[in-house]
RNA sequence: GGUGGGAUACCCAAGUGGCCAAAGGGGACUGACUGUAAAUCAGUUGUCAUCGACUUCGAAGGUUCGAAUCCUUCUCCCACCA
């Protein structure tokens, strides 16, 4: 990785940010830079039709300079998503049709679009979306070897670290599409440094991105003379050292469709203590003196998860808005409050309503239940959680698979409450 | 085009005729303990079933009583050379 470079500390924003934890890297002058309202751009992959988690420290920090008064831009990367990014990873990229790509594209862009909304426009306007399929398509390939990768140089492009992982295996290799990449993502701050309509100066990413960002510069300042800034974000890290952005049932997606607003808030909610004065930093929009006073009550009762109910708020605002915050938390209240006994026909009705995972049916076997519901894979699995206790029903530790689940047992002659593990639950709803 | 290497379950990776549903590690999951936390300890981790059966080791054929392991063809990947 290439040192990061002195930071100024002449501006408020970015003494915040750093304050925040959100700074990595930054290219000298930006500081000076942003003393005016810029325009600041960040691209992002569309490798599926959402963004999930791992995006969101990019996006709200966008969020934060567009607050701040700058404009930002949003960049689906409709043109880099057919090459894939070789940056860091250890093997070769699947590539994605054509198809595939223009679904992922529009779903991504839809989806920013909502998340920025409500954001005020700053002197220089909205924030905007832009597709760099736009500019590039249209662009010939003798034209782009000669005025863009005249200006790249192979030695150094090997040097880099991010290209150095793929070169040093000796199982793998990187094609030269993948290697190109970096190319095309100097190209677009390239582009949109130089279209009137966005004089696009700074670029911001995550600081594995580095490499590819000061390509940019370097382009810009090679071929227009222009003076162009970047700055990076640090990679997120959880205390326990393991991934930062999964949960038991995989991949935290932006799309209320995909991940429901309740089991996005539950992955807020169980944030380590360890964790959560990072996060609230990274992610939330509180003061640093507000997180401060948070912290302080989180010491004191920690058993109380004061700054993760925060944090799952704020978060499940921000990305679901209100109505799923307010689902989300009656779900968390219904589920995790008093005792499975205690609730009432409206409580379940309610828990259908708001989207815990579920499943309508007949009368059938707890066995058939549990996988109709998805809260086991096969039969095996199902027997296996049942042995070992791990099955509730209505509140009840049951272990025999043939349990007839039938309006007769169930909660007001319809519902089923199933319970996996200690946090996976799930309804079977008679009609 | 030439030479050599490789493809094994979620991932990495061992296995080179039967003792292989396949070592080991990681990850994940479950139980105990707790605060819907962390750490720790124990267990589970191909599918279906009562013993047991079935499918799986890049793909398709073949040899054999028996194949992840041997043979043939094919597909894909990598390195070096031209």
């Amino acid at each position: 990785m290439e040192k990061p470079s002195p930071k100024t500390n002449s501006a408020d924003l970015l003494n915040e940010f750093e304050k925040r934890g959100l700074l990595y890297q930054s290219t000298p002058g930006l500081a000076a830079h942003l003393a005016q309202p810029r325009t600041i751009y960040c691209g992002f992959d569309p490798t599926a039709d959402s963004l999930h988690i791992g995006s969101l420290v990019p996006l709200l920090t966008l969020r934060r300079l567009q607050l701040a008064g700058h404009r930002v831009i949003i960049l689906v990367g409709g043109a880099t998503g057919m090459i894939g990014d070789p940056s860091f990873k250890a093997t070769e990229r699947k590539l994605l049709d054509d198809a595939t790509l223009a679904h992922n594209v529009a779903g991504i862009a839809a989806q920013v679009t909502k998340l920025f909304a409500d954001v005020p426009a700053g002197a220089l306007g909205k924030p905007l979306v832009l597709n760099n399929a736009d500019w590039t398509k249209g662009v010939g390939v003798l034209e782009f070897l000669r005025d863009i990768g005249k200006h790249f140089s192979v030695n150094q492009m090997i040097a880099r670290d991010s290209v150095k992982t793929r070169l040093a295996r000796d199982d793998v290799g990187i094609s030269f599409t993948e290697f190109s990449y970096a190319l095309l993502q100097a190209f677009d701050f390239h582009e949109m440094f130089r279209d009137k309509r966005y004089e696009c100066s700074v670029q911001l990413g995550a600081s594995d991105q580095w490499g590819n960002m000061t390509a940019g510069t370097e382009l810009i300042r090679k071929k227009l003379r222009g003076e162009a800034h970047v700055l990076t974000l640090p990679l997120l890290t959880k205390a326990d050292g393991t991934k930062f952005g999964k949960s038991e049932s995989g991949t935290l997606w932006l799309d209320a469709a995909k991940t429901s607003p309740y089991a996005f808030y539950q992955f807020w909610l169980n944030t380590s203590d360890a964790d959560v004065e990072k996060y609230l930093k990274l992610f939330s929009f509180l003061s640093l003196e507000d997180i401060e006073n948070h912290m302080a009550m989180q010491r004191r009762n920690p058993e109380n998860r004061g700054a993760q109910h925060h944090l799952a708020g704020e978060l499940t605002q921000l990305v679901h808005g209100q109505d799923g915050v307010i689902g989300a938390q009656r779900i968390s209240a219904i589920l995790f409050g008093g005792s499975k006994e205690e609730l009432t026909e409206a409580d379940l009705a309610q828990l259908a309503h708001d989207g815990l995972p579920q499943a309508n049916g007949p009368a059938q076997s707890l066995l058939e239940a549990l996988i109709l519901t998805g809260l086991v894979a096969s039969k095996r699995e199902a027997r296996d959680f049942l042995k070992q206790g791990a099955i509730q029903h209505n509140g009840v530790v049951v272990s025999d698979e043939a349990l007839e689940l039938t309006p007769a047992n169930a909660k007001y002659g319809r519902y089923h409450l199933l319970k996996r593990g200690k946090k996976q639950f799930a309804l079977l709803v008679h009609a």
